[in-house]
DNA sequence: CTTAAATGTAAAGTTTGTTTTACATTTGAA
DNA sequence: TTCAAATGTAAAACAAACTTTACATTTAAG
């Protein structure tokens, strides 16, 4: 599982913090969530891609480990 | 978090089972899917996704709740 | 250079997804 | 109607998501 949250918040220049917050959950599971560390749930992702105004499938991609 | 599992999985006329094997997972994972007792994480959705050819949205959609 | 904001990280704890086993009920085909 | 396959459901156990607190490091603007 990858993502391209990093790239999506860069292009729009907002902090971790903020998406967290328009997302509803902690600073540190954006974080997490950039670092690859796990797994987001369909709710957390779709409320990510929602944000960004793109689908699901262009900011999450599953990979050989999924 | 609604989804339509079910009417894909009828369309195609495949079991709970066999969905469950495609895209490994329980059956009862699937079951309980289908009943919407939990949310489950974007890799599982994404596999269910791609197995019905379609896009994340139109199998999984965000409820009031969520 | 200094300082504040942003980011990385980590540990402990709570909640929720997922599996396994097991059984009861429904459905459909013979 | 009968029997097998499919589905519903439930409890216990385990894994993974997510939170909170807390601190260290990096970055950017003044």
């Amino acid at each position: 599982m990858k993502n391209t949250i990093h790239v999506e918040r860069a292009i729009r220049r907002i902090t971790q913090a903020d998406l967290a917050a328009a997302v509803g959950v902690s600073r540190q599971t954006i974080n997490a969530l950039e670092a690859a560390k796990y797994v987001p749930s369909v709710v957390l992702a779709m409320k990510i891609a929602n944000y960004f105004e793109k689908p699901v499938e262009a900011i999450f991609e599953l990979g050989e480990e999924d």
